[in-house]
DNA sequence: TAAATTAGTTAGCATAGCTAACTATACTTC
DNA sequence: GAAGTATAGTTAGCTATGCTAACTAATTTA
């Protein structure tokens, strides 16, 4: 094995482990909190939306979609399920009457602000658990994470 | 503020900011890998209880239902398409004929290898422009994580 | 104004999660 | 050893979420 050349080989070896670990953790992370959010009487793809709209602001169906890295009719449907809980209000847009403008209700963030505490009492326990220092880790991890996620075409 | 006082309260607040943060992360995560594992013709949730079967050997279908943290009516139909498509193998156990031994097949194995190969061209090709710093913090972030995953009751 | 593009919906399919109720086997207790 | 209990999985039926294909309606472009 040549260690100098093996530089950049290596982080591709180590990069394709770490995808597997990654991809499992998050895999299981959701399956617990998904738990805690079924308390909540909506699915994870419903609170993932409502969390862009709440903390994002309004957004048209397609921008929404494109947010959350599904098609349009899955997300139309999602929008339909936010709606019939009141969760968030649809209008038409003036200047465009394709479009359709999709806001968080009062309801919404309500219910999304108690999912948090929900989660905080439930998942960020756990964290909670945690030494400063492995803390900081997942901090740094999750900040290298979400950058990756952007990055990504 | 008091500093010394506020060691376990901050990191109560900090582990609320930081759950959102990881818990939106994951699930994008999964949407975006979702995609590439979509070319092996077999669902996140099959891929990954056969990935406990290749690396984690076989299994009851109850053990598999907890290893993967999910109810046993729902692994029963993970197992039988699993089973349908030939990447695993279901046998009566001899000592108690309540119980069944699912093991991953050959062409399972080389599915599960298929889309490892797949995934390093995709998400671990994202992971591969981070300089080795980055690698680094994204490595002690999982390692935390899934040590949080491993202790969670 | 006709054609092309864009925004969103509808229909229909598959996967994946759940609970409730069931079958079948194994174990316990009298 | 028969009766009752516990355990392992399945079946049925519901909801939610993902997709593609095909559609309607509105806007833009040629």
């Amino acid at each position: 094995m040549n260690k100098v050349k093996s530089q950049k080989q290596a982080s591709s070896a180590e990069a394709l482990a770490l995808a597997d670990r990654l991809h499992s953790a998050a895999i299981h992370l959701l399956r617990r909190v998904r738990r805690q959010d079924a308390a909540l009487g909506e699915g994870p793809a419903r609170l993932s939306a409502l969390s862009v709209l709440v903390f994002g602001g309004a957004k048209t169906l397609g921008g929404l979609a494109s947010a959350e890295q599904v098609k349009p009719p899955t997300m139309s449907r999602i929008v339909a399920g936010l709606a019939r809980s009141r969760l968030a209000a649809v209008t038409a847009d003036p200047d465009d009457a394709r479009r359709m403008h999709i806001r968080a209700t009062a309801k919404g963030k309500k219910l999304l602000l108690k999912g948090r505490r929900l989660r905080v009492e439930n998942f960020a326990a756990q964290l909670g658990r945690l030494g400063q220092e492995d803390l900081s880790k997942l901090e740094d991890g999750v900040t290298v994470l979400r950058k990756v996620l952007e990055n990504w075409k």
